[in-house]
DNA sequence: AACTTTCTAGCACAGTCGTACAAGAAAGGA
DNA sequence: TCCTTTCTTGTACGACTGTGCTAGAAAGTT
């Protein structure tokens, strides 16, 4: 047996190269030459892991969609839901430099589809996870069967996550970023008082009633 | 005085030409050349109406901006507010060729901002018509004067609009577009339900409550 | 120590990129 | 008709792209 290196360890560390390149100068940038020389090593090197760009940038993708997860599952048991739930969310808000470099990959991947379908599986699997996991807490809070009403919830609540991710990623940072999760905490509290009165609201009918401004 | 062409509806016809190959072949396909062939012309004519990649990229967006903003105000009027607000924010949905365009556009735009910070004006500057809008529709709904819970109200507006526009983007198209929209509804007739009765739901609190499921 | 296999390094290639530039075509005023 | 100015066109250049390929370094087996 000839020398061997660990080539997961590699591949993650190209992998990281890939997003510090996107990081800096956007997607566009991401060549094997800036990728080889972010990680210190040379084109040829690459190449032995990842024969081509498209390996090289669907297991950046895939890495990334697997670390968000990982991140998620491996949060400690909260004994509230509610309070769960919301530190769920806040793994997926790009609210640290690591999570915020997974949001603009993932942005990156979907401008980037047209021209490399092979990160279309990725995309949608990233997307139905994030789904479901919208959809799990929806039954978390309201304790409902699933049913068109809370398919809906779910996917409001999903539009939500996704829409505050790209506004945060947008937003002046001197803003701060409490105003997020300010609106993720109403979200969550709003489905939880569905859960605790299940006779609450005008039956029939799939409006939500937002509370008195109170003003 | 030697020949001359309308400047501004050539400048418009390559913007649709830019539009298309991003469409076709996403934004990393954007090239001088390729625009020019998509709209029949020669490098060097291009060049001559937008000298540097940039200004052509910089002119693009901000057209785009523009239709999406005249669109709205075209909007023929309606009595009903509620029924307003809904059309205004069909136009700003992926429902058609053309807006879709749009949203492609502007994804590859925040994609690529790193590396072409000329776009950011751009991008911020169509961000915070939307914010704009968004309030504008909170206030007409709800009748509450400007402040935290209007604020609020409008900034999750804003996160709903534009992650269903993304999820739109992604989503199969067999599963249609109608759940956009419905969600869309809901949320405008949650909103105009406090404008209605102004005693709705828990003073002192910015929370919403949602309605029995009904099921 | 010799051999074998993996890994590294680097050059070569055809293609595309943005941009520069020069020469010809087109069209209105003299 | 000729002249002037705008516009169009094609070519050229250096830089960069993804990929192919070869030669040598490194390390475990025998």
């Amino acid at each position: 047996m000839p020398r061997r290196i660990d080539t997961d360890a590699r591949k993650a560390q190209l992998a990281r190269a890939v997003w510090q390149v996107i990081l800096d100068r956007g997607i566009g940038a991401v060549s094997v030459r800036t990728v080889a020389d972010e990680a210190s090593v040379a084109v040829g090197s690459l190449r032995h892991v990842f024969p081509t760009r498209a390996e090289l940038l669907e297991f950046s993708a895939a890495l990334m969609v697997q670390r968000a997860r990982d991140r998620i599952r491996q949060l400690p048991p909260v004994e509230d839901p509610q309070q769960y739930a919301l530190e769920v969310i806040r793994q997926l808000l790009p609210l640290t430099p690591d999570s915020r470099a997974e949001l603009e990959v993932n942005i990156a991947l979907i401008a980037e589809t047209p021209a490399l379908p092979e990160l279309a599986g990725i995309r949608d699997d990233a997307y139905h996870q994030l789904g479901e996991a919208c959809h799990a807490v929806v039954g978390l809070l309201t304790h409902r069967p699933r049913g068109p009403w809370t398919e809906q919830q779910a996917r409001r609540l999903h539009a939500v996550i996704d829409g505050l991710a790209i506004h945060l990623l947008m937003a002046d940072p001197a803003d701060g970023d409490g105003w997020a999760m300010d609106i993720v905490r109403d979200e969550l509290a709003a489905l939880a008082r569905v859960g605790a009165d299940p006779e609450a609201g005008e039956a029939g009918t799939m409006n939500r009633a937002p509370s008195d401004p109170g003003d």
